[in-house]
DNA sequence: CGAACATTTGACGGGCTTCAAAAGTCGTGG
DNA sequence: CCACGACTTTTGAAGCCCGTCAAATGTTCG
């Protein structure tokens, strides 16, 4: 807001933080950060992906979002967390229509480019490599959200929580002299939700889970 | 297998049925036919998503797919059937590695052909729709999926029975030129690996809801 | 008919959800 | 520094949905 500084500096920054369009030379990043829109979201806000936001992709500048689903007596269950440098985007046509509405929370002030499909088009005849970075993009979510969907038809709570926590020890975790650390930035109701289970499950698995590793 | 038409014409039927490569014009289609391998398999068998996959996009030429995830005691969680036409691709990489394995089974005698990824990249750069095309159509999976978690984890299992039913009910088959009729087989086991249940469970609450429904 | 398979129905047990209360954690202000 | 309230986490108890095992009934086809 208090930014003045001359737009192309400004836009420069924002797609060159994309990984998408990490092929993109200097001269194409600033075409496309001319084209784009933004729009901020302030923390907790909640972003209705509807009808009119299928005509864009969607790039988190800044911030991070969560997208859910929820049913109607208010239990909520996590599909993704997306951050900086990430996308999403809608079907286009009616299809939207067929399916159960997805909801995105943003969990901090977010700043969202708007890239239209049509201008998408033209990019990707300039440059196939952000059409590929885009399907290898969506190809990992696709596998990811297909990975939740067997643990919650194949495994109880607590195997998915063991899943979940070992995926996140060789991820992001950093060894220690007792072992492995992993640090946990949810608090049981948001790995119930990530889980498809309730805070009480989480609370009590994971004491069981206590017990049989080394330490906490 | 007797089929000994010229290569030009059986190629040319080929790309022509798929619909991500609907803008391409006839000479482009015969461009793109002459870039893809071919492959058969026969009813029953499995194609294990893998390694050496990960460099092709998968078109179904003619056949029945059913994507599958399998837990260690042999109880299944169907994904996805993908029929003629629908295409499949893994991420590449070595991204495969994240996620647990996903397998699929030839319901029928099924043809495959294989365009690989950097052929697809020139493609994209002389028609840039098809891109968009292949976006819109993982993004539809993306959703599919993403609906079946939000069954799996908000549902129970005669919601989710019901919701199926309901689908089913309103779009239920899809009419293509060949007049191709889903005879995606649907016995109560069937049933119940879609829903993330067992076949005892479809049976009793499908009863349930044949009492409260006006005809059978 | 009879065998192989699919579906229905019954009975039981267990994992999970739900409701509820106790214990722990954190920040604020007196 | 401690007390207090708000929130999170833990623990308890009860009940139910659903998975499992098993047997009976229905269906298909040689």
């Amino acid at each position: 807001m208090m930014n003045i500084q001359p737009q192309k500096d400004a836009n420069h920054v924002c797609a060159s933080l994309v990984p998408i369009f990490s092929q993109l030379e200097p001269k194409q990043l600033c075409q496309v950060s001319n084209l784009v829109q933004r729009r901020s979201y302030s923390q907790g806000e909640i972003i209705a992906l509807s009808k009119d936001k299928a005509e864009h992709i969607y790039i988190i500048h800044k911030g991070q979002l969560r997208f859910f689903h929820e049913s109607p007596d208010g239990k909520g269950q996590t599909l993704y967390y997306l951050r900086q440098g990430d996308f999403f985007t809608e079907p286009g046509g009616n299809h939207f229509r067929k399916f159960s509405p997805v909801k995105a929370v943003a969990l901090e002030d977010t700043q969202l480019c708007l890239l239209h499909k049509s201008d998408l088009k033209r990019i990707l005849q300039e440059q196939p490599d952000v059409g590929i970075n885009i399907l290898e993009a969506i190809l990992l979510q696709l596998r990811q959200i297909e990975t939740l969907v067997a643990s919650l038809s194949l495994r109880n709570a607590e195997q998915r929580l063991a899943a979940w926590l070992y995926q996140r020890m060789t991820h992001s975790g950093t060894p220690v002299p007792q072992g492995i650390k992993i640090t946990v930035p949810f608090s049981r109701a948001e790995i119930a939700e990530l889980l498809g289970t309730t805070q009480e499950t989480v609370s009590r698995r994971l004491s069981l889970i206590w017990l049989t590793s080394i330490a906490r």
